[in-house]
DNA sequence: CTAGAATGATCCATAAATAATGCATAGAGT
DNA sequence: ACTCTATGCATTATTTATGGATCATTCTAG
């Protein structure tokens, strides 16, 4: 990396970042699995689920989303399938959508 | 860090991880913001931004989420004020559940 | 078609994330 | 109450992600 000294966090990305972990955690407790289990079903140290249950910014979306998958948690409130629907859709979407954003001009969008 | 020569993944986190980008990239398209504006908005670089909406798996939480919020994303299909509210509810369950699991005797919640 | 701009990708140096380990504490189950 | 285990946290070594710059490509607008 090269300047980040530390960052700073919007309160939306916080909580949500929070809630993704505590989702996790509850989602691992009900199913009865320890820290150390997921961990190791996920790949990662223990030390790494503890960090992404506390909701810290640093870690990695493949970690969390791996724990998260494991665990049976469903992100987006979609289930698998659902999720694979939703990808098509997106992806539909940006085929759409312009491939560059254009800010000279400033022709955003909702402006009139 | 110490081991990982390569992670592998589930498909189920891959796709979310894939799904959480595209999002990203169509709601930032939609709203006329450049990659370079959101890179300087949300404190991070343009190459980040770019790999974020690629769902590459090695990004950190705390930059995709503030990405998100920044186009207006709204994670786990919350607006801000239900996001406060899950976290309240996710915070409630946690503490009604047992805070260590006993995986010694395999007391596995839902087989009976 | 041209010009200008955004995007996509690559390389390097460095700060940061991670794994591994050990230890203290708290909790569950008997 | 006691024991055994899971958890929380700190430390260190190593790997990796990130920022910054640069270049090629693709797109947009005229």
């Amino acid at each position: 990396m090269a300047k980040p000294t530390h960052r700073s966090y919007s309160r939306y990305a916080r909580e949500a970042a929070e809630l993704l972990g505590l989702m996790i955690r509850n989602a691992r407790i009900e199913r009865g699995i320890t820290v150390a289990d997921l961990a190791e079903r996920a790949g990662i140290s223990r030390g790494l689920v503890h960090r992404i249950e506390k909701g810290e910014m640093g870690s990695s979306i493949g970690a969390a989303f791996e724990a998260a998958a494991i665990v049976g948690l469903r992100l987006f409130e979609a289930d698998p399938t659902t999720l694979t629907r939703h990808l098509s859709i997106e992806r539909s979407k940006l085929a759409l959508l312009p491939q560059s954003v254009r800010t000279g001009t400033t022709r955003v969008k909702d402006d009139f």
